[in-house]
DNA sequence: CTGTTAGCGCATTCAT
DNA sequence: ATGAATGCGCTAACAG
């Protein structure tokens, strides 16, 4: 491994020029600026990141952690990315919950210290271990629930994408409109938070709220909103709209209306939440309420830069808005 | 910030057996391992990963490098994920590619060094660099090009998954299929690659290859493989298959054909490659080749373990297998 | 079983 | 504009 010393020795200079030479920080004479790069060129010399960060306690690294990175944290990553290599760093993406067995998370204190800054999802996180803890590193938490005070914390105006969804579907003639996916469980609030905003829709258009249209599901993936959906169908009860509680969820259930000959728009209308890249390809065009990641990541990087400047003021819990795209799988569009 | 020796102090013993105990090398007598740990709970001491890595050499953590974190590398990055943790390491995820003006990518050597073995997409990478840098880090190659010998590198059975979709259209009745997304050119391996496997399964029915049917596309994205649909079939070229590169181009092929009527697969059979998650959703449900992701990601890690391990035999040049999964997107399924 | 010594590679501070 | 000394926090190797 070459090091530091070797350059110099090459270069016939001391260990501090050729890091002055490095990091541009003290102004360094031209012939010598060209002798040190010269060296680091003929012995292919590179920079010992870790020493580095022990010594000046800085990585240039945020870090990312989340449950997964499929769909939509996929998609918000990318925007994240931006936003970090602006503010010239890397952006690194960790997942927690890993092992089933490990069912929650393990998150580890340790290594949230290997990073400048983090963006912490709460999905699936278990906050109590985050309140008891002392973490020294600039946080911002993402995501759908409540989280202690002292935090930075960034989530979507749930209720609202949910009730606008609702009643864009009311006003294109449903009047029983499934909720597929919420809950009436308040420990988990985005399912009971979108559940609200399609209860107001309804309450709104002066529909009743029947329970039954209250559809929970065992876990977030297609294959769940089908089973639940075909269930659904197949017990009779009658619907002519579908909130569905995420773009992943709405997939599974135009799977199962498709196998069961029900017709999008015509029979049932649908609409989604997350506006994923894909759901404008699934015919007809899957109306779905646009989670902002640009305004998300805006946001949360945003509450990270100031932290990692030094503010300490106190911590901000913003509310994204979100706005309705609507496509084909709705009647009535703009 | 509270250190090692911080808890020696406050057990009363020396910082080494601080470091044994957390470490669990040497053996330690029970009640001096009790205060330890007790001091550690008191005073809420967490190990600086930073300075054991500079210490110790070793990082436990692994970097999977990938273009972005959509659709496949995210599905594949799981299946990682958990091989590499049932390893005792972690995994942490880096994107090349970054900002747009930074065309190819700024994948920095010298971060390469901040883990104890690499997993490199090499999709959209400057492998020149990658030629000439003398890299210390174990490190396995993962994509569907042509990379120097001396890397170890997992790639999937590109031509073999085209032939089989595309005979299983031919059998179902096609006659006339698009390869979508496909390409003469040499240089960019899947697309060739692929586009052979159904050049090879159109002769070995005793059908032409005409290369209007080879329809390039201006970038891997459903919205671009829409529009270049869109114009295949608004010219009038006749055609009843398509074989489509990878499903998120088939995606776009699927929307097309809704918008103009074409029905599947009475009309048009397609399929697609990767059998990502989504596509048993997408009605009528997608065939597509599966791109065997556990497999690859088997291999892969398989290969980097062995390095990590301080193997030197040559490199392996592994083809992992792939299958088609049919559906009801093409007649006649099993 | 436990403590002592030494140093991983770099950047901060101060001297020249 | 350049160099020398010092230590970031930890663990390998050895001594007791």
């Amino acid at each position: 491994m070459v090091r530091m010393a070797d350059v110099a020795r090459e270069a016939g200079v001391s260990v501090m020029t050729v890091s002055n030479v490095l990091n541009e920080r003290l102004p360094v004479g031209e012939p010598t600026r060209a002798r040190v790069m010269a060296a680091v060129e003929a012995l292919g010399y590179e920079v010992n990141l870790t020493a580095r960060h022990l010594r000046a306690g800085r990585t240039d690294t945020v870090a990312f952690i989340a449950p997964s990175f499929h769909d939509y944290f996929g998609e918000v990553s990318d925007k994240i990315a931006l936003l970090i290599e602006a503010g010239g760093r890397h952006l690194v993406l960790e997942r927690t919950s890993a092992s089933p067995e490990q069912e929650m998370e393990a998150l580890s204190v340790a290594r949230l210290r290997l990073y400048d800054g983090v963006l912490l999802s709460v999905a699936g996180l278990d906050i109590d271990r985050l309140e008891r803890v002392r973490i020294p590193t600039p946080i911002v938490l993402l995501g759908e629930r409540d989280v202690p005070e002292r935090f930075n914390h960034v989530r979507l105006a749930n209720e609202e994408g949910a009730r606008l969804a609702t009643a864009h579907m009311i006003e294109g003639g449903s009047r029983r409109i499934l909720a597929l996916g919420c809950t009436f469980d308040p420990g988990h609030m985005m399912s009971s938070d979108r559940r609200l905003g399609w209860e107001r829709a309804c309450l709104d258009a002066g529909l009743g709220v029947d329970p039954r249209y209250v559809v929970p599901i065992s876990e977030y993936s297609s294959a769940a909103a089908r089973d639940a959906m075909l269930d659904v169908i197949d017990s009779g009860l009658p619907f002519d709209g579908v909130f569905a509680i995420t773009d992943i969820i709405a997939l599974g259930a135009v799977s199962a209306m498709a196998d069961r000959g029900l017709r999008i728009p015509a029979d049932v209308q649908i609409a989604g939440f997350d506006n994923l890249d894909m759901v404008r390809f699934i015919p007809p065009g899957l109306t779905s309420v646009d989670a902002n990641h640009e305004g998300l990541a805006e946001k949360a990087v945003g509450l990270l830069h100031r932290q990692m400047s030094g503010w300490t003021g106190p911590a901000e819990h913003a509310v994204v808005p979100v706005r309705l795209v609507v496509r084909g799988s709705t009647r009535g569009g703009a």
